[in-house]
DNA sequence: TAGCGTCTTGACACCGAGTGCCATGAACGG
DNA sequence: CCGTTCATGGCACTCGGTGTCAAGACGCTA
C-alpha cells in the first residue's frame, strides 16, 4: 500500500511521457516560432523517438492546443448544471465563464499558450476547429434546455455562436493586452451588448 | 484590334491555367475525396506538372478555398456602402447577404462546393480561417462607421462577430438541407434572433 | 528460475505535401 | 537573327505522418 496505484503503474508513465512531451515543445515551440521546430526536435528533446511522439499526438499542433477538447465538454457541463429557469444570457455566461476563469488563474503559463495559439495561423486554425466543435455541443445542450428542436430553431446555434464569439473577442483581447484586462470584467462587458438578443423571445 | 487585349496575353494564359486546375481538383475531390486525390493527381489531370500546380496555389486546401478571399472583401465594400443612417443590423444584413445571393445564384455549382468544403474537416479549417479575417475587416469598418475605438469598445468585433455567425449558421443549414431551404430567408430569421444585440445602443 | 503473453518503444521504409534550384523552350523586342 | 524574359518541368530535398516489425520491459504462472 506504499503508493496506491488507484491508476496502473503503465498509466502514470504514458502520462509522464506525455508531460515531458508538452513541456518540450512548449518551451521549443515558444522561443523558435511553430514552423522552426521539427518535430524530431521536440521528440528528441523529451529523451524519445519522433515515431513516439506519433504515438501520444496526432500532429505538430495537437501537442499544444489538445488540452481544449476538455473545455468543450467543460462549457457544455457548466450549462447544464445551470437552474433552468436561469435566463439564457446568464446561464451562458456562467458557463463560457469556465475556461475563462481558468485562463486567469494560472496567468502566466496560460497566456503564453494562448499568446502562441493566436499568433500562430496553424495553431489559430486548429483552435477554430475546437471552437466549431464547443459551438455544436453547446447548440445540442441549448436545444435540449430550451425545447427547441435544433434542426429547425435557428436561436439555439445562433445563441451558441454569440456566446462563443463573445469568448472568443474576450480571449483576444487579452491576449492583447499581455494579460493587462481582466477577463472576467471583459466577458461581463461583452454580455452586456449580446444579452439583448440572448434573451429575447422569438415567437415564430 | 482582333481581340482587344485589355489584359495581356500571358495574363489569360494563366487564367486559363487556374481555371483547368480549379475544375480537375473540384471534380476530383468531390469524386474521390479529400484525402483520397493527390496534387500529382491534379496537376497531371490539368494538363501540367505538379511544381506548376504550387505556382498558382499556396496549398491543396487553396483550390477549393481561394475565391473566398474576394468574398471578405466584398462584405466590407457592401457595408461600406450603406447609408450611414442606416440600423446596424440592416447594414450589416445587406452586407453579408452579398455571399449569400451569390451561393443562391449559381445554386447547384455553389451548393457542391459549399458541401465539399464544410465536410471536409481540413477544408473546414481554412473556411473558419477566412471568416476570422472577414471578422477583422468587418470590425474595423464598423469601428469606422460609427466612430468607434476598434481596440477598446467591445462592441465592433462582437457585432461583426455575431453577424458572420449568423452567417455561418445559414450556410450551414442550406447545405445540410441540400438547398432546400432558401439563404435569404434563413438570413432574415437569422438577424430577427440578432437584431436586437446589435440594434441596442450601450452607453459606457 | 524459467517460460510465456502483453505492451511500449525505436528503427526503418514509405508516402505525400511543399520548396529551392536549374535547364529548357517559347514568346517578345530590337 | 539575337538577347531577354518568363513560364514550365524535372529533380533533389525536407518534413509531417503512417505501417510494419523486431527487440526489450513487465507481469503472470509453473
Amino acid at each position: 500500500m506504499s503508493t496506491r496505484p488507484e491508476v496502473s503503474l503503465a498509466q502514470r508513465k504514458r502520462q509522464l511521457v506525455a508531460n515531458e512531451l508538452t513541456e518540450a515543445a512548449l518551451q521549443l515551440l515558444a522561443s523558435k516560432g511553430f514552423d522552426a521546430v521539427t518535430i524530431d526536435e521536440i521528440a528528441t528533446s523529451a529523451g524519445v523517438s519522433k515515431r513516439t511522439f506519433f504515438r501520444y499526438f496526432a500532429s505538430k499542433e495537437d501537442v499544444v492546443v489538445q488540452f481544449l477538447a476538455d473545455m468543450g465538454t467543460g462549457i457544455r457541463a457548466e450549462l447544464a448544471a445551470r437552474a433552468a429557469g436561469e435566463l439564457p444570457s446568464v446561464a451562458l455566461r456562467h458557463a463560457v465563464s469556465v475556461p475563462l476563469d481558468e485562463c486567469a488563474g494560472h496567468a502566466d503559463r496560460a497566456l503564453r499558450v494562448v499568446q502562441l495559439i493566436l499568433r500562430t495561423p496553424a495553431l489559430n486554425a486548429r483552435f477554430l476547429e475546437h471552437q466549431a466543435q464547443w459551438r455544436d455541443d453547446l447548440t445540442a445542450e441549448l436545444a435540449h434546455r430550451l425545447g427547441l428542436d435544433p434542426d429547425t430553431d435557428l436561436y439555439p446555434p445562433l445563441a451558441a455562436g454569440m456566446t462563443l464569439t463573445a469568448f472568443d473577442v474576450v480571449l483576444r483581447r487579452w491576449s492583447d493586452s499581455d494579460g493587462g484586462e481582466d477577463p472576467a470584467e471583459l466577458i461581463q462587458r461583452a454580455f452586456v451588448v449580446i444579452a439583448p438578443a440572448l434573451d429575447t423571445v422569438v415567437r415564430k
